[in-house]
DNA sequence: CCCGCAACAAAAATATATTTTCGTGTAAAA
DNA sequence: TTTTACACGAAAATATATTTTTGTTGCGGG
């Protein structure tokens, strides 16, 4: 192992959250998580307070810890603020971008354009999430702000919850590669205006997917 | 005790390290805290693992636990972020505040008129900046943005680390009962620009007294 | 047939014990 | 005198054990 054992149930637990594996509002149990990951029930609850800290886990008193839950509520004020500070990130990225930056971005949205987007369930391939939250931080890293940074971060990891729950419904109908190429154009010729309302339009129209595949689920829970 | 060891733990840290009771940087010793409080180091542990996520504590693997630091690099920055973000919490709550809103408002302002500011050791009063943090919370409750408030949270818990610091510099020279008072007015009348603009100034002010301070209290550290 | 209460089982919360790691100081060798 | 290796003490990390709390099931009464 890398760390140490908190430090590896906290990394393992959090990716497993953002991709999804577990249901929303789900109960996560302690001792269970503990003999999966073979470590102590401290360890366990260290890494899940953390995560709770992060918003991607809830802590009820007395009773346990579950999955945070995701609502179209939810989905839409997230999106909101995700196009604020994004947009934010990206001018300032842009304005004080040097060239490694530019090389970064070059070689993330590489990895992400050889990606294989599909997984063998019909979800988004781990390593396709990998690449896409790394192209999206590398475009953003320039920017000269650490807070901005950090909030950014929190809001990508949040949205991540929702990505996989987009899958179904986007199925071949929408080119986010496309829109990809565009925003890495846009932000390596330094046109700001441009990259901005790329990434606007790109949160959007995943907030958009992202819901109908949700208002659908909902939809198949109660019918 | 209300709630779990943990959350008793978890609170009482957090207060502590808002109103800098522990330097920048300390060394947060797990057994010595678990025995000022009276509880195990697991539970010690739990709560500094939340503290670690918010950003309050950071976490050394294998070497413990330390008090954030403090720069003023992080305050600039920290203040350019709360002003983006409390101004547009102001807005939304100017545009979709209720009477219950306004009301809680003016409650909020006349506690901290009424609280005295100065504490017995030269810093703020507890009690003046709990009415203090209160008043802003009350300001900006009413925005429609669950997202936007729970960023506006972390930045304000993280302004407070800093703000006694301003104390020692601050001593008469400024009015900012009268700045709150200002804006309490301002967002009553629904001004939303001379709101906007008064917290915005307000903000500012407090980070230039703070960076003073700062400075300060750098120089007397190396000379 | 439904409601309440008691006993039981399960899981969370907490405490204690053990192991591991890190920093420090000391002594021997170059 | 400087450096390096070793050992010792302190503190963190981890595991295990104990205590509390909660949720559930079954039984007796209404």
């Amino acid at each position: 192992m890398s760390g140490s054992a908190t430090q590896t149930v906290y990394e393992q637990l959090r990716v497993s959250l953002l991709a999804g594996r577990y249901l929303p509002e789900a109960k996560l149990k302690i001792s269970e998580l503990g003999s999966a990951f073979s470590v102590s029930t401290g360890a366990v609850r260290e890494a899940l307070a953390r995560l709770t800290a992060e918003g991607l886990v809830t802590a009820m008193p007395q009773r346990g810890f579950r999955v945070a839950p995701v609502s179209v509520a939810d989905l839409r004020d997230l999106a909101e603020m995700r196009i604020e500070i994004e947009t934010k990130c990206l001018r300032r990225a842009i304005a004080s971008g040097d060239l490694a930056w530019e090389a970064a971005v070059v070689a993330a949205h590489h990895r992400l354009a050889v990606t294989p987007i599909a997984a063998a369930d019909g979800g988004f391939s781990p390593a396709w999430i990998v690449a896409h939250g790394e192209f999206h931080a590398a475009l953003a890293q320039a920017c000269d702000s650490a807070w901005m940074l950090r909030v950014r971060d929190l809001l990508f990891a949040h949205n991540e919850r929702y990505l996989d729950l987009a899958r179904k419904t986007d199925r071949g109908n929408r080119d986010a590669a496309r829109e990809h190429r565009e925003l890495m154009e846009a932000a390596l010729a330094r046109d700001t205006d441009r990259a901005v309302a790329a990434i606007a339009a790109h949160i959007g129209k995943t907030r958009d997917t992202i819901e109908s595949a949700l208002r659908r689920a909902e939809m198949d829970e109660l019918g």
